[in-house]
DNA sequence: AAGCGTTATTCCATATGATGGAAAGTACGG
DNA sequence: CCGTACTTTCCATCATATGGAATAACGCTT
């Protein structure tokens, strides 16, 4: 045995678990402990065990019969991976296309409790030397301008409750630190139907953001322009509008 | 304490990889071990251990930064669950009304191996006296009318595959035996677009079964009328036909 | 109803596998 | 470079997962 990398065991509870996931998804029907055991090689008490163990979780499923099958929390489950992707492969094209556009950097920003994580960003051109949104960054909601969206997505008693929560900190001398600013912002996001971060996360980086929302009308994501304070334009929102709403639709959202 | 009835223990390892996944769910961007260790309440190294002891199966994912986030095995694990959801709530009302337009027991079938398990059934008026498809129950592909159709869907060396393994065992003196017989058999299905069953299965039952399809055109289900032999009729055939094909249509399929 | 065979469930002694603290390694910021 | 924080590895230990045996439940046959 020359092998220069033997692979880290594994935790043989786990193991066999992920084995006992594996066979019942190969099987179109529920299955029978003595069938299930069978085919996992194992002995039929521990295998009894362990379904009975993860059964309450709702990753497998336990029918009147005996049978066991797989569960609704992997519907769940499966069902934010599927949003996860969905979201950032619809919105790609659309990010390079407003970057080719302006050529400034785009963000795709998701919210995370009380903060805003940026799971794509567009790089290339005169915009990636000085603006350092990286990929899984985080920041405030109330500092950045696709944060803002989420928050103006909330009932006025969940933004009380985040402004307790947050104490809305500032990240600059710039950041929004008062419950009234903050609403005169939220007001005008309403009414212009574009936000922006006049460096309110980092000095010298301005932002505008726009929503995505889904099939169900759900705020699952906002789209950001990012650039350095001295290349803000406004003009570019509608196009950043455009963009976002561009994405909404693709995801079947319906005005 | 009087409780009367103590939940039984689970499997401790388990029930943290339960608690690590729903931590996952309820974060939209991937989690560093130590923000996932501080919020299961658990030692950073055990926590670690059990990530990268599950990362293999796909259920979790570990970034380049050591972030973690649900793996895309969750997604695939969740369409099964979907799939099988789908097919039934899709059909019911289909079933129903055929069951209603015939008087006869009507049937949901899938394929689950070498057999098909029957998932749904209708039960009241004259035909639940006598014909005895329990929800749950088996039968091979070969010796009913809805597995003919999955049969008729393999390769003519899947289909040998098929022969050898099951040697077409008989489960009544009815039963097609020869490769021959199964092969015209299929051959008239094609011809005549609907399938039978008579008393293959079981002596003194008859059926009728056509093909559910879903959108990909995959054919994932069945659906067959059984009646007693005193009292089958063919000419019943179209109107199985196009409760299937209804069917077919709700689930995204487009001929 | 009784009997039998099969399957599922529970029990429990035990040893081994999961544990978590400590040490070592890595990454990042000043 | 240094300090700090986080990640990974190591390993002594003991608690937890184990699986065989006993018990219970189920379905079928007579």
């Amino acid at each position: 045995m020359n092998a220069p990398y033997e692979k880290p065991a594994g935790i043989q509870v786990i193991d066999r678990l992920v084995r006992l996931l594996d066979l019942l998804s190969k099987h179109n029907a529920p299955v029978a402990l003595r069938d299930l055991a069978a085919q996992a090689e194992l002995p039929p008490s521990t295998v009894h065990r362990i379904l009975n163990a993860v059964v309450p979780s709702g990753l497998i499923e336990r029918l009147d019969g005996g049978h066991y099958q797989l569960g609704l929390r992997l519907l769940e489950l499966g069902a934010k991976v599927k949003e996860r992707l969905t979201v950032r492969d619809v919105a790609l094209p659309y990010l390079q296309k407003l970057h080719d556009a302006t050529g400034e950097s785009v963000n795709l920003g998701v919210r995370d409790g009380d903060e805003i994580v940026y799971i794509e960003r567009t790089s290339g051109g005169r915009s990636s030397v000085r603006v350092v949104h990286i990929v899984g960054s985080r920041a405030p909601l109330h500092t950045t301008a696709t944060g803002k969206w989420f928050l103006a997505e909330m009932s006025p008693s969940e933004r009380a409750a985040y402004c307790a929560r947050t104490g809305l900190a500032p990240q600059t001398p710039h950041s929004l630190t008062t419950r009234e600013a903050l609403e005169a912002e939220l007001a005008e996001l309403a009414q212009e139907g574009v936000a922006y971060d006049m460096e309110e996360q980092e000095l010298g980086v301005r932002c505008i953001a726009a929503p995505i929302r889904d099939e169900t009308g759900a705020l699952v994501a906002g789209i950001s322009l990012s650039t350095p304070a001295e290349r803000f334009d406004r003009s570019k929102a509608p196009l950043v509008q455009a963009t976002a709403q561009a994405i909404s639709r693709a995801l079947g959202y319906r005005q």
